[in-house]
DNA sequence: CATTCTATTCTTAGTTC
DNA sequence: CGAACTAAGAATAGAAT
């Protein structure tokens, strides 16, 4: 409404450590969700399994599993996980069972609520009344409040003070925000395919090895 | 340069596993090429820690970590105090009771979402130019019936069972490698940023449930 | 800080070598 | 099969909200 000029658009980029700390911080956030969105897909479209762990300058963590973190870290360390306590598997596994399905429905809903998003804004249009659009926008509202209430379920986040205590520098961040509850943590454009796992640690344990790739694909 | 047609250039194509076994091969690599390439830009433009492991659909591993997988994961396994136990079950206890709810949330969004489309639907029939007066009123019905509902949501509906068997997940059979092969190859895309390690290990304990981030980013 | 909005660059589905 | 190519779909840097 000022400027003129809109945006010179997307900018090419020198591959090294961005300089500008708020600018990092920006990018760290689009590239991270960018990141589990096609990681995301990977095990949607390929069925393949992946798990991806991210630390933030910040050391948050960020992660993703499909079926689940741990399954996919304890098949790639060689492990069979087994003798675990039988009773925490079985609740672990069935918990997992759940997420996923539960993923990939609001998976569905957020497409169907996309899809209705984008129907309204047209409708939006149609309505030239006066009124047509501030009721419009209700009925957005009305929409994306419920899917802003499942995200919030489906982000336990802060799953809790465990760690706290333990965190060094800004860690820990539990709950600094103001008014909107941790919701943020399901940014709009992850809504596609969030596979996010609540979390809260249980246990199991292994060495490790691994390597990048075999010799063939299937 | 035989043919005329050069190319449809890049397709839409939708969200769900791929049918076409070739297709879901080339795809498979093409796009764990990508994956790769935007975990280590990741890592180099932000400063990110990353762990990366996709097997894909015939088990074969692939694994790309910054400094290196081990040192990530191992970071996210400790994330957790090993003593509790009682309150690992605490926590285990409440995210299941997250799940539950979710769940029903779900059920009920998905309902409401149905009920919308239906309402979108019929106004944007309704809406021919002149109608839309008409169409109005309709929607202020359903703003109002919304604003009913959502009073309501706080009350457990029912909680339906989830129906297994989604494209992706079904059931993923827990298949581990044989012999898993270490560090052998380097696809050409890699040479972007490999960070590969070949790996060697110790110790490590507890697995944890992938969470998706923590309240924060920094 | 998170989102939204452009204008561009980047990725990749489909096809050909 | 894997590499190359083409063109359309996606992701996103920068700026604004």
């Amino acid at each position: 409404m000022s400027s003129g000029r809109k945006s010179r658009g997307r900018q090419k980029i020198e591959m090294k450590k961005m300089s500008n700390e708020s600018n990092l911080q920006v990018t760290f956030s689009k590239r991270r969700s960018g990141l589990f969105k096609k990681a995301s897909e990977l095990c949607t479209l390929c069925g393949a399994d992946v798990a991806l762990v991210v630390f933030s300058p910040g050391e948050k963590v960020f992660s993703f599993g499909h079926p689940n973190v741990d399954t996919v870290i304890d098949r790639y360390l060689s492990r069979v996980p087994p003798q675990n306590n039988g009773t925490m598997q079985f609740i672990e596994a069935h918990r997992s069972a759940n997420v996923r399905e539960l993923n990939t429905q609001l998976t569905q809903i957020n497409q169907l609520l996309d899809i209705e998003k984008k129907r309204a804004e047209e409708l939006s249009h149609l309505l030239n009344g006066r009124d047509s659009i501030l009721a419009l926008n209700e009925l957005k509202k009305i929409v994306d409040h419920h899917a802003g209430r499942l995200v919030i379920q489906g982000a336990p986040t802060q799953t809790f003070p465990f760690f706290v205590g333990n965190s060094s520098s800004s860690n820990m961040p539990l709950h600094h925000t103001p008014n909107p509850p941790q919701a943020q943590m399901l940014p709009a454009e992850f809504y596609q395919n969030p596979m996010l796992q609540p979390h809260l640690f249980g246990f199991n344990n292994m060495g490790g090895g691994g390597g990048y790739g075999p010799s063939g694909f299937f």
